[in-house]
DNA sequence: ACCTTACCCGACCGATCGGTCGGTCAGCAA
DNA sequence: TTGCTGACCGACCGATCGGTCGGGTAAGGT
């Protein structure tokens, strides 16, 4: 019990973002959800309209953190190499923070939902919000490519390969705790996760030495 | 229509990894795989006893696959950069060859499952056989280092990078699509996949040159 | 002709799904 | 006290879930 009364809604969320990420829309009821927030089914839907509204409510939230938390990471100060750094390192603590994020994003993101989820999701934007902060860095890999300090190379397909890097990582749980015989989310990981891949990338993406 | 009879039971595995890859376990009904099989209910239940067997033998299935095309490239010949650059295209050619594969084996590593499911893929194996493959690449990738020809990183880290860049890739559909605005599974968008992250990796894992 | 076997189906089972309904109860303003 | 309101619940709804059962049908062996 942390905390005395979080308002039973805000409870609601929490248990239902912790549910959906671990095993997903279809495979959690709405009477898990309740149960779990130490309520009767019945109370959800007087805080919820739907079961697809609590999960796009639930959506939401997780975007809203991630906006905050890597939006001013993309202010363009400094050449694209360390923008480019900060955006890589605000994405992982994002990530880290929550350890649901990275899994419901990554449902989100390759889930043929339910049509009424869908319907749900797309009301609410989440989906738009998330392809702006992409655009968002694609703009500064291509800045960094114009600059000469990055090589020429597929912008979608880095896009692809950082968010591969990151999201996938931190939503593989016990698999990715099975590879490295350790924990993901420790001080550690997350340091060491950060290190790994700006290096990957910044020694990865040097322009070619012209001799 | 492919074929004209494929066996009923094969033509069952084929429609439900294709049910089961775009929307889950949970959200697929036995009789909507059967349906899509042009068979009734009752019919799947003869031929599979259950449907955690069902999804447990579709995943042996994309498995047996994987294995066929990855451990081949695994043997080792050349140094360990030509051999990680046969693995990385041996698994992008594979997961390009199924379009299916991909989100099965994300869904499989980050699904808690069903309990009857975990059994049952536990039961078959899956999970020894994927984790075995990805030990092979981690020997690959500390014999490169070992060898010179890679600068020191974290072997886990890497490998994470590399299933997160492939398997996620190809695995993202409408979201990865919406974000190339064109298709993956096209032979030029695997061929630049491939390059762009052979390329990525060739660079960003070569030893500092030494004054 | 008979029996077996493989394959398939419709009807049905208990359980659970998302969601509704009527109503209880505490707090608060008048 | 009275009346109202937001939070909550138990009981219930039709639909669908995974799975069972008995029976039907065609092929093949003897």
């Amino acid at each position: 019990m942390p905390d005395p009364s979080p308002s039973s809604r805000a409870k609601l969320l929490d248990v239902a973002e912790q549910l959906f990420a671990s095993r997903g829309y279809a495979a959690i009821g709405v009477s898990a959800v309740a149960g779990a927030a130490g309520l009767g089914k019945s109370s959800l839907f007087h805080h919820f309209p739907s079961k697809a509204d609590l999960y796009a409510t639930v959506l939401v939230r997780v975007v809203e953190r991630i906006e905050g938390q890597v939006l001013p990471a993309l202010v363009a100060i400094g050449d694209p190499a360390h923008t480019l750094d900060r955006v890589v390192a605000a994405i992982i603590d994002v990530l880290a923070e929550h350890p649901t994020s990275a899994r419901l994003l990554l449902r989100s993101v390759f889930e043929d939902d339910d049509e009424d989820v869908i319907a749900a999701s797309a009301a609410s934007g989440v989906n738009e919000r998330i392809a702006a902060i992409l655009d968002k860095v694609s703009a500064v890999i291509e800045d960094g490519v114009a600059a000469g300090v990055f090589r020429p190379v597929s912008v979608p397909d880095l896009l692809q390969t950082v968010v591969g890097a990151t999201v996938f990582h931190f939503a593989s749980g016990d698999f990715g705790e099975a590879l490295f015989r350790a924990p993901i989310f420790s001080a550690e990981a997350i340091a060491r996760r950060k290190r790994e891949l700006q290096i990957l990338l910044q020694q990865g993406l040097a322009p070619a030495v012209r001799p």
